[in-house]
DNA sequence: GTTGAAATTAGTACGAA
DNA sequence: TTCGTACTAATTTCAAC
């Protein structure tokens, strides 16, 4: 039931703009980069990591936390192990006027692991874990189809997760090695053809009010 | 980079199943609801939340992570503050044969957080942070688009994550209340019909196989 | 922001229930 | 298996530099 921080892709506040908390250096990013890579691990070995002071990670490490920018620690969980091997995406669409509702009742589902509000044919993805087929044929048909808001859903499966990274940072980035393709980065030819970018249905933009 | 576990919806073994390794209890259930949302308490600690002794905790705890119940501990992220406020997603058509090398090619894009092959009207799911909008073009326009194995790709973006869960368990099931509408449910009347259900493209049966 | 020492806590080993 | 205790090693805190 945690509500997370808001891209805003374009609405609020400009990206990239470090909030107006803590001001994040090289080291705070390396901190993380190995935090998001071992989060049990202690202090003591984080400082020796990073190239710090024992009690400079500890201030650091503090800040991080107060500040915001490590909202949690948690465990990744093997769900195939757990009894929840079935995993699905549900695009819905929301009834206008009422996205206040729809998350009122997201609220209320537990099974429910990720929820996003995206542009483009739908309103929303959400991603729900189930122990087999027809307990996600009943999520939607039962519970989703009961609530107002949802005017329609479109249910995929997902049959493999090929990767999960434990969040991104900007220096991944530097990582990037670009495909090379001697002859199209010559002549700048890049099949655009293929490539479609979808924006935000009618109507979204009062997304924020009534959310 | 990391290779996660295989959700198989339908081919590889039964869900629910607990796997070769070991039996799950609710005690470990219980470890587990404990670390998801606080990935870095003490095993002292746990061992007194969970009800059980030190020396249990240590075993059990070791236990879960050699079995492969926990992958992993991880720090999460606000990426607004890192810089990477914008997120979005891009539905990828892989042109078959070429499974493979659509995986290759992700493991050399950090920007990725997540990949999922999926059913329905695309091949795959993938998910990426970035500091602007731009750069999600470039990053779909110059680096997927020179993929052989990409033969399409839809580009939307996410305007709130509304929430994330420290990956759901099974006990969850149990929290969910369903939505309380008398009259539909003593008619047993759900709307079915603006339900819609996608199954996999055609080919992507072999999609095991060649990726 | 760093180092080094004290206090606390974590991790291990082992016998008993 | 699980628990309780004792022992050892490590971490965190706090001080002075």
């Amino acid at each position: 039931m945690s509500e997370i921080s808001r891209n805003g892709a374009g609405a609020s506040g400009q990206p990239g703009r470090i909030g107006i908390g803590l001001e994040l250096d090289a080291v705070h990013m390396k901190i993380l980069e190995v935090l998001r890579e071992n989060g049990r691990i202690s202090v003591s070995a984080l400082a020796e990591r990073v190239g710090i002071s024992r009690a400079n990670a500890y201030t650091r490490f503090e800040a991080l936390r107060a500040d915001g920018a490590i909202k949690r620690f948690t465990a990744e969980i093997d769900h195939v192990r757990t009894g929840l091997g079935i995993t699905a995406l549900i695009f819905v669409t929301v009834r206008q006027q009422m996205w206040k509702q729809f998350r009122a009742e997201l609220a209320r589902m537990p099974e429910v692991e990720y929820c996003a509000i995206t542009t483009g044919q739908h309103d929303a993805m959400i991603q729900v874990r189930m122990s087999d087929v027809a307990e996600v044929h009943a999520m939607v048909t039962d519970r989703l189809a009961n609530i107002p808001a949802v005017k329609a859903t479109e249910t995929v499966f997902i049959l493999d997760e090929v990767l999960r990274r434990p969040y991104v940072l900007p220096s991944d980035r530097d990582k990037a090695r670009p495909v090379r393709r001697a002859a199209q980065e010559a002549s700048g030819d890049v099949p655009l053809g293929k490539m479609r970018f979808v924006g935000a249905a009618e109507g979204r933009a009062a997304l924020r009010k009534d959310g």
